[in-house]
DNA sequence: ATCTTCCTACGACAGTGGTAGTAGAGCCGC
DNA sequence: GCGGCTCTACTACCACTGTCGTAGGAAGAT
């Protein structure tokens, strides 16, 4: 019941994915990433978003020479689906079917993609347990 | 380039929803729909959502009597259709199918819902035209 | 007329997230 | 040994969101 949800804003999102994506960083290496994803944010707020992604459990560091090497805690599977169910939850009461539906109903999708869709729904078993 | 993407919280949301479910409402009928669904705020908070939504333009009112009737100005689907896009840039970069591939490894789903989403996903063309 | 009740208007406050500045420590080059 | 450069620590600030309180008007109950 104390299972308080991990919260991560827009931007701090944004710091997590470079970490994801290129392994542990300095701070100054993250604020490089940002920089060339169009991020223009000042280095001490590199800072801050490392220092309290820190605090929320996410990332962990360990110093390196002068500076501290930043990495990831958690993976980007669980912190997208979460955010996932988060969003299914909120819109749909946690039905994720409708949600589903709502999603192929209003995007298109190339020829490969369906197909693997439908791979994928071929092989689903209702009620599968975990 | 203006397009301000119209962000609601958590608890706004909550209120847009009982607007959508039963239609205009006074700020107390409001209220008592959200202490039924376990939301158990304030009148006057309720009040402040309802400006608030009112100042972002997305419901809006009539004086009735006394008192004011709040109706809802968007419609259900686009703000949830806007809350899955948005979701979708920030996880996948505007990609749904990987999107909607998490989805449906991670859920469990009844038979009908299978053979709901299977029916879906046989109808769908590749880049069908709006 | 007064009391009670309901409604609105307005202000307030804390928490979070995005953003940054300043101060001071450690090290490098000369 | 001194000036820079880089890094951390700490503080700050604003906007937004969730939350509410108080003040005062209007209108029915007595």
């Amino acid at each position: 019941m104390a299972r308080k949800q991990i919260e991560l804003g827009e931007a701090e999102l944004d710091v997590m994915k470079t970490l994801w994506d290129f392994g542990p960083q300095t701070v100054r290496e993250v604020l490089n990433r940002l920089h060339e994803r169009g991020r223009n944010v000042a280095y001490t707020t590199v800072m801050t978003f490392l220092t309290r992604l820190e605090q929320k459990g996410v990332v962990a560091s360990d110093k390196r020479d002068t500076a501290y090497v930043y990495r990831p805690k958690v993976s980007r599977q669980s912190v997208t689906l979460s955010r996932i169910k988060a969003l299914v939850d909120q819109l749909y009461d946690g039905a994720a079917a409708p949600m589903l539906a709502q999603l192929i109903e209003n995007q298109t999708f190339t020829a490969d993609e369906i197909s693997q869709l439908r791979r994928l729904i071929e092989d689903l078993d209702p009620k599968k347990p975990e």
